[in-house]
DNA sequence: AAAACATATTGACAGCCATCAATGTATGGG
DNA sequence: CCCATACATTGATGGCTGTCAATATGTTTT
């Protein structure tokens, strides 16, 4: 699984932080694979607005597209998301490493 | 660990999908603890955008501050992150089940 | 060919937010 | 006291984006 530059991780998370696109993802997640259709019986915004927001989630390649006569089908696609939760945790262990010691606001030399 | 909420997600997502805050995430994680001045020389930001931001990562507590006369000591608070990561990695691992033959997209019985 | 359906595109708009300049507040030093 | 330092707050602003209405495009059905 390659890593996730700070920028892709940025572009991410901003497509995940949308309470409408996030419901998108987590019902994908538990039906498998829904055409646009039915995605918008579950929200209260326009098809239009679906559309752009399907758009943008394709393009990111969180879900797939896969096109079947006047129908598209999409799915989620694992690999984004598992290399953002990646990110994330690399931050969470971060070393914990207390260098509060090498502090100099200017202060630096306060015990002398 | 507490399982966080779509709408917890949603507020600490949109909070590091941002280059500044993130940049100041990362360098917390690699130094430990930096009081602002410290971390404002490593950004090309004004000071009181920098307080605006250590503000915004207090209180969603994916950073701790600790006073020390002028100084403020910041630190990077691990639970947050992790949940977050957990919270994408439950979605990640989805049972990738295939409902597509449930898809009544009004064409369900076009093999009538 | 026409009508119906599924989705895409466009243009406009309102709300949010990162940023800055300016100012305010608190703490410590001399 | 006065001044410097560290940080907070305020008001204004520009850019981004989620949303809708309207329209366009493509596909199937009749």
């Amino acid at each position: 699984m390659a890593k996730m530059s700070d920028k892709q991780f940025i572009q991410q998370a901003k497509i995940l932080s949308d309470a409408t696109r996030l419901a998108i993802v987590r019902l994908l997640a538990r039906k498998g694979s829904l055409c646009a259709c039915k995605i918008l019986d579950d929200l209260h915004i326009t098809q239009g607005t679906l559309s752009h927001h399907m758009t943008v989630l394709t393009d990111a390649k969180i879900v797939s597209c896969r096109k079947d006569g006047k129908w598209r089908h999409y799915r989620l696609l694992p690999l984004s998301l598992c290399e953002m939760a990646s990110f994330v945790q690399e931050i969470c262990l971060f070393p914990s490493e207390d260098s509060e010691k090498n502090c100099t606001c200017s202060n630096g030399d306060k015990n002398k």
